[in-house]
This record gives C-alpha cells, structure tokens and sequence, in this order.
DNA sequence: GAATGTAATGCAACCGGTTGCATGTCAAGC
DNA sequence: GCTTGACATGCAACCGGTTGCATTACATTC
C-alpha cells in the first residue's frame, strides 16, 4: 500500500508525521506520545512539555483516523434531514452544528429529499463513522429507525416513535390559537392546506386543526400541497377559492406564501377578503403581507436534539425521553375578520 | 481496549460482524472477504457469491474506518459555508450533497458563521478525514487557504486565489445589466448597498458597479449592510432615502428584501418612487413586489464545484482551473422609471 | 509425463493510533 | 539496608481492514 504523502498534495511532500516520528524524535515510546495527547494526566508535566513541542515542531496532529479504529469514538455525528433547502432546516441545521462544535464533533450533513431509500442509504454511509444520529423528519418507516438505533445512539426530531429518544415540535397549542383567533375573527369555513402524508408534523397539524375546529363548530375541509413548497402552495390557490371558506391555515409558511401569491393572482385580497396562518415561523416579516404564523424556534430543535444525543453517547441515558418544544400564534398582517357575504354554497 | 459491542446499542448486544467472522464462516481467508469487496474481479465469480451470501446473513458491512486507515481514501468530503441560514446556500449544499452522492461519499457539512478562525478550526477538524474539501465563500486568508491546499483537494466557490482551483459566480454581467436598465428608467443617482468587505462576491460586484456606472456617467453612492442580512437592508432604507438617490441594488436579495421593507415603512413606494435589484435570485418571486434581481443558478456552483473536486481527487489535474458561472437580469417588479421629480439635491 | 504458465487464494506485514500489563525507578517506612 | 508501594514509562497486542508476494491447483504444451 505504502504512502509517502498526505493525499492531495501536489507540491512540496508534505510528508505527515506519524506517532512513531514524534516518538523518535523526542525519545520516547509511541504509547508515551500517544498518552501525552489522550491522557497526559498519566505523564509526567515534563514528558508532556518535551513531547507537545516536538510535535509541534514537527507539525503532528493525532490521526482521527487511526484513533476511531482503535477506540470506537470517531468524534462525528450525523443529521439527516429531508430539504435542505426547506427554510424550515437551515436554522435547525445551524444550532445543530453550533452544539456540535462546542462537543468537538464533526457533523455529516445527508438530504434525503424526502425520499425513504435515499434516507436509508445515507444512514448506512455514515452509521459506520459515527458515534451518533439525528434524523429531522425521518420518512424511514418504524422497523428501520428501530434497527438504527439499537446501533447507534439516535435522536429524532419531528417523528414520534415510543422508546426512541426525540424532540417534537409540539405545535399543537399554536394551532390552536390560530383556530380560536380565526374563529374570533367571525370565520366559520376553513381550510388545511396539508403537506406530507408520511409526515408527523403534519399529521400532528392536521388533527390539531380538526379536533380545535370541531369544538368550536368551525367546518374544515382539507387541501393538498404535496410537497409542501411555494409552488405547491400557489397552485393549491384555485382549488380554495372555489371552496368557499374564507381562511386558510397551512401546513407551513412556504406553503402559506404560496397559497398568498395565489389568491392575489386570482384578487384575492388578504386579509381583506381571506385570511391565511402559516406554520413554524422561518420567514419572518418577509413576506407581503406579513404572514399570521404559528411560532415553533425550530433553531431550538436542532440545539436540544444534539444536545439529547450527547448525554445519550456519554454515560447512555436509561429511560427514553420525549421532549416537547412548546409553540405559540404570532398575528402578523395575513388575518383578519371574515368578509361580510359568504362567496358559494 | 476490549470492545464488544458496537457502540450505542443498549438493547441486544449487536455484535457488528467483522471481516474474520465472515471470512470464518465462509470457510476463506480474511483476504478472500476483503477482496469479494474491493476487488472482486480478482475472484471466482463463484467465491464472491458464497462470501456475499455469508456477508448478508451475518449482516457484515465493510468498516469504512479501517478501510481508511489502510488505504487512504476515506470516503469523506468537507463543505464549509460561511452561514448555512442564508438563503443563498441551501440550494448550493443540496446540489454539492447530491453529486458528492453519486460519487459514493458522504460530505461533511461546517458552518464558519464569518468567521475566520472558526472556519480555520472547521479545516483543522475536517482535513484528517476527508478527501477533499470546498470551502464556499471563504474568510480565511489567502496564506492558509494556500497550506491546506497543499494538504488535500481544495476548490474554492466565490474565493479568486490564483492556482487553487475555483468556481466563481460572475455577476459582472448580470450587474452591468441590472445598471444599463436602471439607466433606461432614467435613474442618475444610484446606491449600491453593500456586503462584506473579505467578500469576494461583494468586491467583485462592487467593482462591476462602478465601473458600469461610470460608463453612462451615473453617480453611485455606497452604503453598507452589514453582516448582509434582512435586517441590515432594513436599517440602510433611512440613510439611503436621505441621500436622495432613487435607485438601489443590493448586494443580496436578503438585503434587497429589507431595504424594500425598510422603504415601505418610511412610504417610500416600490417600484413607483425607488427602484430596487437584488443579487443571486434566491428567493424567485416570493417577495413582494417581486424583486429585479442578477440571477446566477447558484445550486450550479456546488455541483460543479464537487465535480471539479472529484477529479481533482482521482487523477489530479495538472492545471489551475478557474471556473466561471454566467449571471444575468431578471426583470420583475421592483424596478420602474426614475420618479420625475428629483428628492433632494 | 514433465515443464510451463496462469488464475485463485492464503500469509503476514502494515496503516496509526490505544491500552492492559510488565518493568523500572525512586522515596518512604520499618 | 531492605521491603513496599506509587508512579512513570515501555512492550506488545489489538482495532478491522488492504495488499505485495508466495503458494497452490489446474490447464496447456511439447
């Protein structure tokens, strides 16, 4: 096999020192140098001192490599998402990573793309490099998740599979609101612009809205936008205008900004003659008009989640956990009173 | 060191099956195993099928670890971005994410958050593990850049650092573009609202600003917008309207984005009293109004930039490659004619 | 039937670390 | 002065693969 360089290097070398170079170098043993980064509290203050600045000198960094095989800790974790490109992750991906980081770990990022295979592909990649996953609306089906984890610690966020560890996003009470301010605002006909059916989260949504609807003597009558996305969301316009309700609630705010484009292509003026909530609350005041939204610190899911699988790698928690990350209605400017003469039926 | 088990699993013991239980139960060497895997042309055709069929039954998959440490090639690709949140990277990551798919590795995803000696810590973490790496929109300076190319492949995305390879999103012409048609509408005094200084997509545009302004003898001023944010492009609306210009292109659609929010809340209406343009068209038409922007199909750079990773990785080009991605205008709604009666001056 | 060649497989060293155990050193205690 | 023990370091096996070279088996040729 012999290699003499360290891979790409094209110029100079660039020969990478190994423990045994250290080793000769300052005279000692391997296990010494080794035990001068790993566990120098077994050395002597001196030994360390000697060792670490030839090191330097030499420009040693330990192999994670080689460590991994030897020990088992590879130092990284995976999260597997379903769009990268969904708003709804990049902040999740970000404190992710930021918790991460702060554990040292290195994270693999995988796309699944909404797509089971390609989800369970990835998941084999990477289970062998590391000591941990996090899958963020996991569209595996239950057996596979189960198998993962007896693997490897495994956290899940928006999927709720009793003895796996995960965080949801419980926007239950958020949905709640918006029915409750929806029917405040004197609309008795709603729709639930829904995303996928393999979803948890909209599945979650879905009887939220039902369940808050009936109580309060609403009528409701589901849409779909699949995938969920602003185009999706546009096209879903037509279709629920022609329904007669006068407030739409969609199953996020992608979606919601579509279905916004939509009605105003059709004029449709919003809030003035349809209302329309959004879900997570990832575009902010950007869109026109300021989308009524329910709020869920998506960004706070991906933080607790590496943070749960953390405790499960060190030490291995015992019981399973289910952590609830709570959501609230943020009223912007797409809502307000229903219009005054009913449009069909 | 002594480690049975293989890892996480708490429940049944899951012994992971190595390469000298399969090659035990199939009656051959351990060679034998290894090479049913990597080179199986080397075998009888019926040797690689009972070892497979062992493999399978023992549920064997090769250890990408020690796999690595023999030979050297890991498997792993980096991809450092500068802030995985703005929107401008997403679609860049699921295109380099896909490629690097396809190619059979796993990438390794940091987020420098601006900054240099995070992102040179990201670097230090990543390089011992992977086979290459991209780094997008680095902050890093020119010198390290330099030495951790020496190490592995390295491409850089929106980076001009002469003989590293790179891709590089042209938006000259799409920003000379964007200045010949605010000149058409009549605007004479212009803003350019600009992002960070290391940037080198902020200097590159900067520069086409300029240089096209100077050209049809329009005045530019420059106002920044920093870190370049929804939020920044917001706060520069007062400055900007004060100066009495009466049309702005920003350095990003984030920024243009609030700048328009920033306009509407001080009345400024857009496109009737100020023209806005954005830059890299990452938000389509979901803003309101939809934004004029200098499209660049910047999910292209991440494809390409992996693509020109990989066969920098098996073969290694000899020379520098300095690959350039073509820009042009789009034209939607937040430009008009330059109001007739001039603000102030 | 012996010599020759070729294709399939095994042996053993190696990648770069970690770690259980043995060894060596030195000071304290009797 | 000898035992005892604590502490620092070294030895060598091991992690799970890969691969250069040797060996074996078998077909071909004369």
């Amino acid at each position: 096999m012999k290699r003499d360089s360290d891979g790409g290097g094209k110029g100079r070398p660039s020969i990478v020192p190994t423990i045994s170079q250290v080793a000769k170098a300052s005279g000692v043993s391997r296990a010494t140098v080794s035990r001068a980064f790993s566990r120098p509290e077994m050395l002597t203050e001196e030994t360390v001192r000697r060792v670490k600045e030839v090191a330097v000198k030499l420009g040693y960094v330990p192999n994670q490599v080689a460590r991994a095989l030897s020990t088992g800790r590879h130092g990284n974790v995976a999260l597997i998402v379903s769009d990268v490109a969904n708003p709804f992750f990049p902040p999740l991906i970000r404190a992710a990573q930021l918790r991460a980081d702060q554990a040292g770990l290195c994270v693999f990022l995988g796309n699944s793309d909404e797509d089971p295979a390609r989800e369970e592909l990835l998941v084999g990649r990477f289970i062998g490099q590391v000591e941990g996953l996090v899958l963020a609306s996991s569209r595996l089906d239950e057996e596979h998740i189960r198998r993962h984890a007896t693997r490897r610690p495994l956290v899940l966020i928006n999927r709720d599979i009793e003895g796996i560890t995960r965080v949801l996003i419980d926007t239950a009470p958020g949905v709640a609101a918006a029915i409750a301010h929806l029917a405040e605002l004197g609309h008795r006909h709603i729709a639930y612009v829904s995303g996928p059916t393999t979803s948890w989260s909209n599945q979650q949504r879905r009887n939220a809205v039902r369940r808050e609807a009936e109580k309060r003597g609403l009528k409701v009558i589901a849409v779909p936008a699949r995938p969920p996305s602003y185009d999706t969301g546009r096209l879903a316009a037509t279709q629920i205008v022609a329904s007669g309700v006068t407030a739409a609630i969609a199953f996020d705010d992608l979606v919601a900004q579509g279905l916004m484009a939509g009605l105003a292509a059709l004029d449709v003026e919003v809030p003035k003659s349809f209302s329309v909530v959004g879900c997570d609350d990832v575009l902010g005041e950007t869109t026109y008009p300021p989308l009524t939204t329910v709020s869920a610190r998506c960004a706070d899911a991906g933080d607790v989640a590496v943070g749960l699988l953390l405790s499960q790698m060190n030490g291995g928690v015992s019981g399973e956990i289910r952590h609830k990350l709570n959501s609230h209605l943020v009223i912007r400017a797409s809502t307000g009173p229903a219009p005054v003469k009913r449009r069909s039926r």
